[in-house]
RNA sequence: UGUCCCAUGGUGUAAUGGUAACACAGCAGAUUUUGGUUCUGUCGUUUCAAGUUCGAAUCUUGAUGGGACAACCA
């Protein structure tokens, strides 16, 4: 039965797998060659994650190879911060690529094409300034109409190409053109600029060239240099399709082929590079790496473990048509891998006292505690308990509803991996908040039995008011209220949709002392409250948890 | 008032002319020393219209809705 699931699940394939599937097949090629090309421009997030996945992940499944490539055609944008943020990235998702490629190393064989191009009559030098080439151009109603430059002769294109490139020319003063059609109805492809003039220092070049080939020219030429078979990107490149074949064809080169999928988007996230960088450069976060971002170092800081990210991806599928992902899914990917993973420890996040009137003033107890259900290899732990405890606010009610389980006066409830206790009164402060509760306990169930076989409804969670740990811990909530942040009203931005309370930091937590040791990225379930990490600023001397995620949480519901 | 892409439960994703299904979410119940986990059950779907066909989610045409395109960005 199971095995007849597993087998079902697998026959269904994406439309990727198919098209290679079938290229496979028909012995169009013998193997497939994908790529995964990031611009090193920003540091990669979700979106790509899912781009990292299909373009690895197919390769790995049909026994081909995956390229790094650096689009990084832009000196202007482009920095080496960002190549080594994005190698990092992909290796902490599990991935490594057979070769690591520049489309900067390919800047000589592009010039050459170009050349070939301007041999054929396929390209030309313009000398229309960049608004000109923008009246020209039409717009996507009206045909475009012919640069003046266009009949250049061929001689009169190479030398002026080759001025170029010698730096005879200002930025802007000329452009290399391809030759194709002003009134084509899809815009890629009224004569679209190959080459612009950038005097600008390159992030791997240096200052070799004051001409940089323009994404169009140089993206598809590196794919077939890179003998790649499928060139898979977003549904925005779609339209960039005719133009990427065209330059193949017209050149005679190797045949790669491109495939676009819809790309990722997420409830209450941004995930335009743009967009993020505003975030980070004007301080609304802080860093590309502040747990709220959707970054893959934001989620890595935020606890979020590799295999989980992987596990989101697989689960959302791919297909052409827009989506909108819930958030909780990603939530649900991490507690899915954490509830196996993570070690249970207690930890009270909103301490209030829980002082135990008939249990010895100075006696403590080691008690034993399971480090994860899931997995009894992780053995167990020793506890403190004593007469002092810290427990959650919350779970101390003095009016409390008839299905509140927890403490309310005259109600037993288990003390995890303690003893059964019983309310008996509350302490509270002049503004009538509740600062301490009052209980009894049985003596005879320790461990949390109930020898008589009484059942208790409600167990919570506590700390040994006398043999705990402080520590900070950052809250998280999400960091755009609206479900689509980009959708905003006339003079309003994303910005606009910013949540003020997407960070909580509670700095009076209670710890069980076992977690004075938590090294950075540590991961952690502090029971009933979810799924916690150690922040990179923690120090034994001032521990600091990330919120990655909590548990589910049906009686919240129900309130 | 252009061209191209897309349209299946609430959200995603399958079904490749032959019984519309799977996951998540929701709801109900069972289990439980985490109101977690696990298990069981349940709700609910082909945008519309016409055509082709014995038979259409699938093919054709049209409509409607969503998206992309007018950077010397990628």
């Amino acid at each position: 039965m199971e095995i007849n699931a597993q087998t079902t699940e697998k026959v269904q394939k994406n439309f990727l797998e198919e098209i290679i599937e079938n290229d496979l097949k028909e012995g169009k090629v013998q193997s497939i060659q994908t790529r995964f090309p990031p611009e090193p421009n920003g540091y990669l997030h979700i979106g790509h994650a899912k781009s990292i996945c299909i373009n690895f992940g197919l390769a790995r499944q049909y026994g081909g190879k995956t390229n790094l490539r650096f689009d990084d055609t832009n000196p202007v944008k482009e920095d080496t911060e960002y190549v080594d943020s994005i190698k990092e990235d992909i290796h902490w998702l599990g991935f490594d690529w057979a070769e690591e490629h520049y489309a900067s190393d390919y800047f000589e064989q592009l010039y050459d094409w170009a050349c070939e191009l301007i041999k054929k009559g396929l390209a030309y030098v313009d000398d229309q300034t960049n608004d000109q080439i923008r009246e020209n151009r039409g717009t996507v109603q009206t045909p475009g109409i012919n640069s003046p430059f266009r009949d250049r002769s061929i001689e009169e294109n190479l030398l002026l190409f080759e001025q170029m490139r010698q730096g005879k020319f200002n930025d802007g003063e000329k452009t290399l053109r391809a030759k194709i059609d002003m009134a084509h109805p899809n815009m890629h492809m009224r004569d679209p600029i190959m080459y612009r003039i950038i005097h600008a220092h390159h992030h791997r070049t240096g200052d070799k060239w004051c001409i940089y080939p323009m994404y169009d020219f140089a993206h598809g030429e590196s794919d077939s240099i890179e003998k790649i078979t499928h060139s898979i990107c977003t549904l925005e490149f779609d339209i960039h399709r005719p133009l990427y074949d065209w330059f193949i064809n017209a050149l005679g080169i190797y045949p790669s082929h491109q495939y676009e999928f819809a790309r990722l988007n997420i409830t209450n996230t941004v995930m335009s590079k743009r967009k993020l960088l505003q975030l980070v450069k004007e301080n609304y976060v802080a860093g590309w790496d502040d747990p709220r971002m959707p970054t893959i170092c934001g989620l890595r800081r935020r606890g979020y473990t590799p295999e989980s990210i992987r596990k989101f991806c697989e689960d959302i599928g791919v297909a052409k048509r827009d989506n909108l992902i819930d958030y909780s899914r990603l939530e649900n990917a991490l507690r899915d891998d954490l509830n196996k993973k993570a070690n249970r420890v207690m930890a009270v996040l909103h301490p209030i006292k829980l002082i135990i009137d008939n249990y010895p003033e100075n006696q403590t107890e080691e008690l034993e505690a399971v480090n994860n259900p899931e997995d009894e290899s992780k053995g167990k732990r020793k506890i403190s308990f004593s007469r002092i405890l810290y427990i959650e606010q919350d779970d101390f009610m003095e009016n409390a509803p008839k299905k509140y389980f927890r403490m309310t006066i005259g109600q037993e409830v288990r003390l995890r991996y303690a003893y059964i206790v019983k309310c008996t009164s509350c302490e509270k402060d002049d503004n009538g908040n509740v600062v301490a509760v009052h209980c009894t306990y049985d003596p005879a169930t320790r461990g949390g039995d109930t020898p008589d076989g009484r059942k208790i409804k409600g167990t919570i969670h506590w700390v040994d008011a006398n043999n705990c740990i402080n520590a900070k811990v950052n809250v998280f909530d999400r960091l755009f209220n609206a479900e689509k942040p980009d959708e905003v009203e006339e003079g309003k931005t994303f910005l606009d949709n910013l949540n003020p309370n997407s960070l909580t930091v509670l700095t009076d937590c209670k710890l069980e002392k076992s977690l004075l040791t938590a090294k950075p990225l540590d991961k952690f379930q502090f029971e009933r409250l979810g799924y916690f990490s150690v922040d990179y600023d923690s120090t034994q001397e001032n521990l600091i948890f990330n919120r990655t995620a909590t548990l589910k949480d049906s009686w919240a519901k129900q309130k």
